[in-house]
DNA sequence: TCTCGTGTTTCTTG
DNA sequence: TCAAGAAACACGAG
């Protein structure tokens, strides 16, 4: 479940291959994964390049190379894993940078993440145009207002996923966030106070990034996290039983009773 | 066999 | 031109 504190997570899983150099690059080419991406150049940079270390910004990776940068998304389905030096990749593996005492891969058995190299010493011009994080100074109470603003008619949960005003925040996290405020998650934006959300959004992320992204645990049975991903679940405020429904093509699970 | 899904991009509509 | 909604992407799990 790759959102923000997930990637985070990830991000360190390579952290024993750093200051080693890569032996040999194991990819497929023709994988979603590289779309848009030139793999020949890719796999000769990489090839005998030393891993600096990694870096996210929301739900985005950034792993540096000595001889450039390497981008990745994990989609809904990739992983990042560190496997002993004599792993063979298997079917969904889409690279593997093999390193003297590891293996350095990404596996995404769905293709819907991403993977694109940027050659020299400074970051992709992508990575520094991302939004500001939602625990930066800039995404402030009057950024939001005016955001939501221009978003006026959009149910409150759609526009929690939008990766340039909330990144990092995905399904979980958004029903989290909704549920916090105790407003249906269909509410219009234009009617959703600014403070209260950024209070909201802030509070769940930080949590998020200390109990999930430190060692995967999970968050205390007072979210509603533990209780949202199947039917039946009860609120755990109140104990209503909560509603799980689509919104604008993802679940959406809230409590009927504190979110009236 | 069928349905569902933790995400993003692209296309269509208003 | 912008906002909002829907479809598409590919595959495993239940």
């Amino acid at each position: 479940m790759p959102e923000l504190a997930e990637v985070a997570w990830y991000s360190r899983e390579w952290d024993a291959g750093k200051n080693d150099r890569i032996a040999e690059v194991h990819l497929h080419p023709a994988s979603r994964i590289f779309r848009g991406e030139d793999c020949t150049v890719l796999e000769s940079a990489l090839t005998g390049a030393a891993y600096l270390g990694a870096q996210t910004h929301g739900k985005n990776l950034l792993f540096r190379f000595s001889t450039g940068w390497l981008g990745g998304h994990l989609g809904m389905t990739g992983e990042i894993l560190c496997l002993p030096a004599s792993h063979a990749p298997e079917k969904h593996d889409h690279l593997v940078l093999r390193q003297r005492a590891r293996c350095l891969v990404f596996r995404d058995p769905r293709q819907f993440g991403r993977i694109r190299f940027h050659a020299g010493t400074a970051p992709p011009e992508w990575w520094l145009s991302l939004p500001p994080q939602v625990h930066e100074r800039a995404f402030s109470v009057s950024f939001l207002t005016n955001w939501l603003q221009r978003h006026a008619r959009s149910p409150l949960k759609a526009a929690l996923l939008d990766q340039s005003a909330f990144p990092g925040i995905g399904n979980w996290m958004a029903d989290e966030i909704v549920w916090r405020l105790r407003i249906p998650p269909s509410t219009p934006c234009g009617s959703v106070p600014a403070a209260a959300l950024h209070r909201e959004v802030r509070y769940v992320a930080r949590r998020a990034m200390e109990i999930i992204g430190k060692d995967w645990s999970d968050p205390p049975a007072s979210w509603l996290f533990l209780h949202r991903w199947k039917d039946g679940g009860h609120c755990p405020a109140c104990q209503s039983a909560l509603t799980r429904e689509d919104l604008r093509g993802r679940t959406t699970c809230w409590c009927p009773v504190c979110q009236a």
